[in-house]
Parts: structure tokens; C-alpha cells; sequence
DNA sequence: TTGAAAACTGGCCGATCGGTCAGGCAAGCT
DNA sequence: AGCTTGCCTGACCGATCGGCCAGTTTTCAA
């Protein structure tokens, strides 16, 4: 058992790990610190000596995912209209599907997110990706309709059926794609 | 105060009414029993003392959604399969539009609602629905579509924006046109 | 080897939950 | 007046939650 890593990162990677999987599959709120110790093999106290509350556990868990949207939304910033659009389709998409267990988790923290102030980030890069896909010149139908399909697509990821990953993500392209409206690809060039 | 109700249903209907408000708001698992009777204007016991736990405060909360489901897919069901299609999506959205305040109760028990054997039917009536507004000859591609299409309209009510319900309406039943295919409306005639 | 820092834990706390129970209270019948 | 019936309530229960703390075990550099 010649562990390379120091006792504290292995300890923390296996409480976020097994926090992760339980969140995924019975919700944030239905999760309790003891599940969370008894699957990841330490007491309670262990997840609350490493972690500074459930929120934090929380966070720790979400943490990628943010930082991954939140390169997404910049990546798709920095380009043109059009092509920041059709990135921001692709790369979101793929992202769900890849994040997909933590769309529930994020669904059912959504009522009470506004009161944790380490998340204002992760809402607001959604919020602006949801701008994007609805192209530049979008009026508030155009808004609307993209908002619609992202909780479309969130919620297709949340119950994937018996879909494999390049399934899932043809499937949800293929809605978004008939949802959205190119902006205005062929007016400029 | 001559009401004309016995008092038995006048509470029951008060507690009814302050459930489904305070469930729309902040949701079923969030909401205690001292909340509803708080709000309600009696005590625990009473509510306890008319249903038979929280999860018939529920059930009685939900039951006219549920029986204007039911009455929708009993109508599509006896049309001719590109009328019943249409049929389905303009009363889904309608229907929708009209009990959105429930819609975010729903979502929030869709975890253990397999638990709760009294919303099977209303389970088996939204997947009714949903093949119904997919069309008769819809492939696996088509069906998911359908559920897209479903998911985007729960979320799309769950947070309505400042839309009144006519724009509501017409902002759904629009991103339902996009996403479903007509089934085959011209190919008997 | 030793001693201090880090990692970890059992046990406890206050709060809140859904639910139960014995009894109080007003209304109507006899 | 007495009595039954239905409506309602305060007090209580066991369970569970997130969180805290004193103390024990492990780790590791000196």
C-alpha cells in the first residue's frame, strides 16, 4: 500500500469521488454527511475536518464542471457571431452528456443556489451560454426558445435511457439544431 | 360567517389551497407539515387529523392536474393519429401553462415518485402524452425528441420569466412546432 | 527515538422532521 | 340536562439531520 499521494489529497479525492456518485443518484439534498463517510470509508467527522460544511462538499464535487463551462463560455466569447454560436452548441452538448450525473444534483440545489454564494459564477456562465446559443441578434423569442432548449437538453441528460454517450449527444444536437435559428450565417460573407 | 360548507370541507380546502402554494414555491420536500398548517391557520395535528400523512396533502394537491392529464390523453387517444398529435400538443401546452406552479413540485418528487403508488397513473398518462405528441410513426429518434420536447416546456413553465400566459403559451407551442415532426399529414389525404 | 503536527474518530448537541395520542370543545339529537 | 359525534389541539415521540469538540491514532521530520 505504497501510496504516493499524501494521506490528505487521497482522503479528500475519496470523499468527492464517492459525494459525487451519491448526489448523482439520490440528489444533494437526500445525501447525508453519514452516507457520504460510510461510502467513502471514514466517519463523519473525517468529511467535515477536510470539508468546511455540506456546501463545501458541494462545491468540491461541482467544481470541474464549472471551471469546464466556464471555458466554454470564454472559448465561445473571443469568436465570431456565427462560429460562437456553433461552438457553444457542440461544446455544451458535449459537456451535459459528459457531466451528465451532475445535472440532477444541479437541478435540485437550483431552488436554494442563490443562497450560496459560491455558485453565482456557475449561473451566470450558464446564463451567458444560454445567450450565446441564441446567436447575436436574438429578440426575446429567440431568448426564450434557447432557454427552452437548454432545460430540454438538462433534461434529457437527467434521464438518458438506455443511450450511450455518442447517442445522447447526436440526439441532443439534433433537437438543438432544429430549436435554434443560425444567426444570420449567410448575410455578412 | 353562515358558510354554507360543513366545516370539515371548508378546512380541508383551505389546507389544500395553502399546500399548493407553498409547494409551487418552495417545493414538497422543502415544505413541513407546521408550514402548511401555519399557513393553513390550524394546527399539525389537524392536517394530519384530514390526511393521512404528507404525501396524501400531496396527492389531493395534485389530483386536478392529474385528472385534466388523464381527460387530455383519453381525448387524443380516440382521434385519428395526425389529429390526435395536434390535439396533444396544444392541450399539453395549455394544460401546462395553466398548472406551471405545480410543475416544479412534480420535478421535485420525480425521484421518489416511483415510491409513491399513487402517481402511477399520472406517470403513465405524461408517457401517453408523450408518444402521442411524437405521432404514431415515430421512431426511437422521434420519441426522445418528444421527451426534449417535454423537458424543455416542464422547465420552460417552472421559470416563466415575466411572460404573461398567452405568451407563454404561444412561446412553447412554438418550440414544440420546431422540435416535432408532423406525422405524415399529407400522405393519406 | 521522540515529540509535535496532522489526520481521524466517537460521542454529543440543538434543531427539525413526520407522525401519534389523549383529551378539549362545540353542535345536534334524545 | 345528558350524551354522542365530529373537529380540533398541545404535548410528546423516535428518527435523522448538520455540525462541533475533546481526545486518540498516525505520520514524519529532527
Amino acid at each position: 500500500m505504497a501510496e504516493s499521494t499524501p494521506a490528505r489529497e487521497r482522503t479528500r479525492r475519496e470523499i468527492v469521488q464517492q459525494a459525487m456518485t451519491l448526489f448523482a443518484s439520490n440528489g444533494y439534498n437526500a445525501t447525508s454527511l453519514q452516507d457520504i463517510a460510510t461510502a467513502a470509508g471514514c466517519s463523519k467527522a473525517t468529511v467535515l475536518y477536510h470539508f468546511n460544511g455540506k456546501a463545501a462538499v458541494l462545491a468540491a464535487v461541482l467544481s470541474p464542471s464549472q471551471q469546464a463551462l466556464k471555458e466554454v463560455v470564454s472559448q465561445a466569447e473571443q469568436l465570431p457571431p456565427e462560429r460562437s454560436q456553433e461552438l457553444a452548441i457542440v461544446r455544451f452538448v458535449e459537456l451535459a452528456v459528459e457531466m451528465r450525473g451532475l445535472i440532477a444534483v444541479l437541478q435540485d440545489v437550483l431552488t436554494v443556489i442563490d443562497t450560496m454564494p459560491e455558485f453565482d459564477e456557475l449561473v451566470a456562465d450558464g446564463i451567458k451560454l444560454t445567450e450565446l446559443m441564441a446567436g447575436q441578434g436574438a429578440d426575446r423569442l429567440e431568448l426564450d426558445i434557447a432557454k427552452f432548449a437548454v432545460n430540454g437538453l438538462l433534461g434529457e441528460c437527467r434521464h438518458p435511457g438506455e443511450r450511450n454517450d455518442a447517442e445522447l449527444r447526436d440526439l441532443c444536437e439534433t433537437a438543438l439544431r432544429r430549436l435554434l435559428k443560425p444567426a444570420h450565417p449567410s448575410s455578412g460573407s
